[in-house]
Order: structure tokens, then sequence, then C-alpha cells
RNA sequence: GGUGGGGUGGCCGAGUGGCUAAUGGCAGCAGACUGUAAAUCUGCCGCGCUUUGCGCUACGUAGGUUCGAAUCCUACCCCCACCA
């Protein structure tokens, strides 16, 4: 049900299959996020024509609202959302992070005081397996510690340490759980409807932390793999707060000690040109929230650099976002359309720039995929940094 | 014609002697965003310059009082309400 095919490599550059129990993902690829069960602004149509082949779900964020016993007695998350391909769902480890401020952190778990109403809600290890459990996502991630990535070697020590001993208990739960599940002991809901998420089997993938101290990286991957097999394995605490540089050279470290037959998942990442850095150094896999929410704040990517669609200068313009871009909103729309949504608070704007920013990186991994396969991913690395010139870099 | 209220920067609208180139909001301009507390946030926003500063112009118009006026006085112009 669950397994990974690597067709070819180029450098550290991978291309691979990974099959999952909603169908099949080719590496390497971009997974939109879709924290509350949606691709933000997105019909799950669009995002599928964005060429989404997997998005992502929140712990967290379905815990608190709808709360996963009512996602679970519509269906699981699949059928609830009607998304009928791969998922995963994040743990909530990120907001371990991102909520600082609003959480405690203890052995235990984490007590959150929930954003939406102000009760305390506790998330542990196992509760988190318990929560993406009921989801049903085809993947669920261990629950984590993130810290930000200016943390002392201190604090990354004690993040990493606590990731791996929370990811022990992770799996042993899981394990219980996926034990527990018996197809033929579903039970159903008065019309018929099943109780578990499709009856499909779920795998649990660890996260390796350690900030960005290149022996507690190795620490991390060790203690992972001690507590493996696993059928993927995701990066995490990396693109919080560190230079690029410092990244590059964790996924530079942590290359010769991750195997070679599973996935990795480069958490958080990212954004084009992070995207490209990541596959020239093995990553598989990544999400972002970024192509959403610049979308949203109408930043989009083009293959020559990113463009602020509100500025002035689109006013007038008939050009597409991207004349190198086959996404719906660039073979119909032009910048002074889009830029007219903006400036009048149209939701469609949002929605459009969105479908852009998905589909850019989507393409990128595609292209990436295909370069890879034809063993030239140096000089297509090459040729595409000559044409983005983001603005503000060097 | 009379009485009362009012005319402030692109718009709305505070401000009733110095701390006011003038609070706010809108509009406009620019930027940020990396496992989503984000359709959010930040900066700029009279003109010019050698721009952490300097100069000029400015609160209907003209004049006056004062060391100093968007703020006080006079006249005029315009707008609104009510009365004839």
């Amino acid at each position: 049900m669950f397994s990974f095919q690597l067709h070819a490599t180029d450098g550290l550059a991978r291309a691979g299959t990974l099959t999952l129990p909603h169908g099949t993902v080719e590496t390497p690829a971009f997974m939109p996020v879709g924290t509350h069960g949606t691709v933000r602004g997105l019909h799950p149509a669009e995002v599928r024509r964005a060429g989404a082949q997997i998005i992502l779900g929140n712990t967290y964020h379905l815990h608190l609202r709808p709360g996963e016993a009512v996602v679970q007695a519509l269906g699981g998350l699949h059928r609830f959302s009607t998304w009928d391909r791969p998922m995963l769902t994040d743990s909530g480890g990120f907001q371990v992070f991102s909520l600082e401020g609003l959480r405690k952190i203890a052995e235990e778990g984490v007590e959150f005081v929930s954003h939406l109403d102000g009760s305390r809600r506790t998330i542990t290890p196992e509760s988190a397996m318990e929560i993406q459990w009921a989801l049903g996502a085809d993947i669920a991630m261990a629950f984590d510690h993130v810290v930000p990535g200016q943390a002392s070697r201190e604090l990354a020590e004690e993040g990493l340490e606590r990731t791996l001993r929370w990811l022990d208990r992770c799996k042993r739960r899981h394990a219980e759980l996926a034990d527990s599940h018996q197809p033929s002991a579903i039970s159903d809901l008065p019309d018929g409807r099943r109780l578990t998420a499709d009856g499909s089997v779920q795998t649990l993938w660890p996260i390796i932390q350690g900030g960005t101290h290149d022996d507690l990286r190795q620490r991390s991957i060790e203690g992972v793999l001690a507590l493996g097999p696993w059928t993927g394995i995701a990066i995490g605490g990396l693109s919080v707060g560190e230079p690029k540089p410092v990244m590059h050279r964790v996924l530079e470290g942590l290359n010769p000690a991750l195997p070679t037959d599973v996935p990795r998942y480069l958490m958080g990442v990212g954004f084009p040109d992070d995207l490209l850095e990541g596959i020239a150094r093995g990553v598989d896999l990544f999400d972002c929230v970024a192509p959403t929410r610049n979308g949203r704040h109408g930043s989009a990517w083009t293959s020559t650099g990113k463009v602020n669609i509100r500025a002035a200068p689109h006013r007038l313009s008939e050009a597409p976002l991207d004349a190198d871009c086959d996404c719906e909103t660039c073979q119909r729309f032009s910048r002074g359309y889009l830029r007219h949504l903006f400036m009048a608070e149209e939701m469609l704007g949002l929605r459009l720039v969105s479908i852009h920013n998905i589909r850019f990186l989507i393409q990128l991994g595609e292209q990436a995929r295909v370069a890879i396969l034809e063993d030239r991913f140096d000089r297509f690395h090459h040729d595409w940094r000559e044409r983005y010139h983001p603005r503000g870099a060097p």
C-alpha cells in the first residue's frame, strides 16, 4: 500500500513515484496546504487542475473545528472534503512553534489556549495520532517540537530529544490504532456510511529536528532511523527564520545519512527558488502556504521573478501573469484585470493568483522531474535561476 | 430679505492662540509573507532639496489683533437648515 520507487537520480536530485492508498505521487512534488480541509479559497477541482497530486490538512486546526469526530462521522477527511486523492495531515507540531505564547510545552504534550475561544486543549503524541487516524489521511505526521531558526543549541537539543521521545510514543499509538483497525469490524452509521476514514490504511512519517546544528541533526536522524523502518522521512524545523545558506548546509549534511529508498519531505518549503535548492539536495516532497497566502496578498511568482499584481504599472497590461504558465489564470486573464480585481477587493482575484502560484510550484516540480529523468537537472536549475531574479535577491 | 450652522490637505473628518505640515478613516503608492491565529501586516502619502535635516506653500478670500493664528476680530464670497 505504501511504496516508493526511485526512477532516476541526477547528482543528489531524485525522481520517483510514491504509492499511497488514494493514488500515486510523482516526485519531486509540491503539496498545497489545506489547513482546514480546503486549500484556502479554491475548489478541489481547481486544485486538481493545477496539477496537485496530494494536499495537506492540519491536526490542530481540524481538531478545534469542526473536531475529528465530526470529520469521522462524515466519512473521513477525503469524503468530507471530496478530495479523493492522497492527503497528508500535519500533526500540530508547527503550531507548537507558530502559536508560541498560546501554548505550554511539557513532556506529556502541549497545552494550547485555543485561538478560537480561549479554551484549553492538550495535544499529546498519542492524541495527535488518534486525531489523525480519525481524519484518515494517507500519511500522518509525528507530533514534533519545532524550535525557531535562531534557537540556541540548548533549545534545539531539547526540541530534538523531545521529538524523538514523542516519536516513540507516536509510533506505539499509531501501531495500536492500525492493529485495532479491522476492516470487517468497521462500525457503520445507521445510514450506512462507514465510521472510519475510507477504511484505508494510514502510514506514519517521522520528523527530523535539531535546528541549525549539524551534529544535532545527525543525532536526530540516527534516533529516527533507530525507530524505523519508515515509509517516508520528513525534515522539519527549517525555513523558520534561519538564513538560506544554513538550510542548504543542513540538507547537505543530512543527505549521506538518509536512506535512499524512502521519500524525503522538507516541511514548510517553499518559495520557487527554495524548491529547486531542495530538489538539488535530494528532497522529494515539499509543502508551503506561500502560494496561497501570497496569492491572496497579490504576490505572484513568474518565470522571470516575483510580481506584485497590485502595482500601478499593471493597470493597462494585457499580458498574462506569466507568458510561460499554462494555468487557468494565465490562459484567460490579463494583469490589468487581475489588478482591478485586487483593487476592488473582489475574491476572484485572490483565487486566481492562488491558482497561478500553486500551478507555478507544481509545474516547477514537474519540470525538475523531467530534467532529472533526462539527466540534465543542473543545467535546468542553472537556466531557471538565470531567468528568475526575485527582487531584493543578490 | 432675516436667523442659525458651516467652509481644513484627492475625499470624509478631528482640531478652537504656541507641543500643527496639521489626529483618524478612506483613496493612492511601495514592500513583506516559507509544515496558515494572515483576503493579513508594515512603510510612505502638500511641494522642492544635499531628505534622521532644511526651505517653501497651506486650513474659503482679503485685511487686522498678537512675539506667535486653522484657531480671535472685520469685510466679502460660497454652502446648508429654518423663517419670510
